[in-house]
DNA sequence: CGTCTTTCGCTACGCGTCGTAGCGTAACTG
DNA sequence: CAGTTACGCTACGACGCGTAGCGAAAGACG
């Protein structure tokens, strides 16, 4: 019934395999979908006929639009997942900053991050999907430019386990709330300047000195 | 055709008045139907049986349900619009980001902020509606504290009206921003411990004392 | 009071999308 | 070769959308 026969190589069914160019050609189209005509007006039909593929074919894979959507953007987020040693934090910061802002500047991801994010509030599973699909890996950035501020000398080490990740939760969000926020509510580009005042921000905090060149 | 006569008290029509009850039971059905539903399944005709209403009096008075959430959440935004002065920027600040927490705790507003966001990305008016409604009240709560700050010396006045400007945009996003995320993304509570913690990285930053008390 | 204007509830409709069932065919395994 | 699974295709019922058309109700105005 399900698998062919239990002890055999996990990952070597018989019969006949799906097909990678379909996945591929799937995902691309969503993508595709996604920036013309944004979240709400894409419609399961029209990915599968851009694809080239028969509708029942998405739903054997996908269990509708919040999957599929999740599973489109998440593969841009796998491409920038490296993050050059910059030589200081506050050059670290900025770096980090204006990648996230690269991805969340694309159209496909505008509109359906949030769309997602918004679903995922009544549905568990979708949230863990994002989260391991997509914030985690970002956070790894935060996370490993901190590492690297702490080898400086320029951030303090925190010794209790439970205080650092706290601490490591709360930095991230600050981070990628503000990006989130200036990008998507507040519809204003983050460019170069504004990633300085907000490292400027986040490294001395608002009783330091202000943040102008 | 259109208006009574050309100069007439503008706001004064002749014929039936639209009923402010049918207008106050759709909002209440609204919210009822997100919390219940969330944003996806929300239906207008589900919300017109609930307010006892024709669906076809929604429409005509909201374009869809877009812009008819859109005010049902609003509302929730404007109950809570002073700030009391706690007596300090530390106490301010945590005081703005409990009551942002509180708004945004509520089921009807986790499914639905981040919806509309997301249709506002290719919704221009719409985006500009969000912004007046809600943003912007919420975005005078953090002027205040700021303005506050500044008179009691804790933070420095800007001069250059530009240069302030963007210094408050910045500040609103960072608060706003990271409690979005860590209410919407990270899914995690932002209580007195968490408020305390942001609080003490916004004012410090990271170059400052580890913030455990 | 009667007339005019606008809103209201109601019914009915065409349209598009959803998600599934059923079938014959294609691809791969042993 | 037989066995198994994926695929393309068609068709279908269910459902929400947004609108049209109707008669009745509720105020404004003379």
């Amino acid at each position: 019934m399900t698998p062919p026969s239990p002890g055999s190589p996990p990952g070597t069914r018989t019969g006949r395999p799906r097909s990678a160019e379909a996945d591929r050609a799937i995902l691309d189209a969503t993508r595709a979908a996604l920036v013309e005509l944004g979240w709400s007006k894409l419609t399961m039909g029209d990915v599968a006929a851009r694809a080239g593929v028969a509708k029942t074919t998405l739903y054997r894979r996908w269990a509708g639009k919040n999957a599929l959507v999740v599973d489109a953007v998440a593969d841009l987020f796998d491409e920038h997942l490296e993050l050059p040693d910059r030589g200081s934090l506050q050059a670290d910061i900025e770096g980090v900053v204006l990648r996230f802002a690269a991805l969340l500047d694309r159209p496909e991801t505008k509109t359906a991050l949030m769309a997602v994010v918004a679903e995922s509030t009544r549905d568990e599973a979708l949230r863990e999907r994002i989260r391991s699909a997509i914030v985690e890996r970002q956070k790894d950035l935060v996370l490993l430019g901190r590492e690297r501020a702490q080898a400086r000398g320029e951030l303090p080490r925190e010794e209790e386990p439970a205080a650092a990740a706290r601490t490591a939760d709360l930095i991230f969000d600050v981070i990628a709330g503000a990006v989130v926020h200036r990008t998507l509510v507040s519809a204003e580009p983050v460019d170069g300047e504004w990633a300085r005042g907000f490292t400027a921000l986040l490294i001395g905090g608002l009783a330091g000195s202000s943040a102008s060149p």
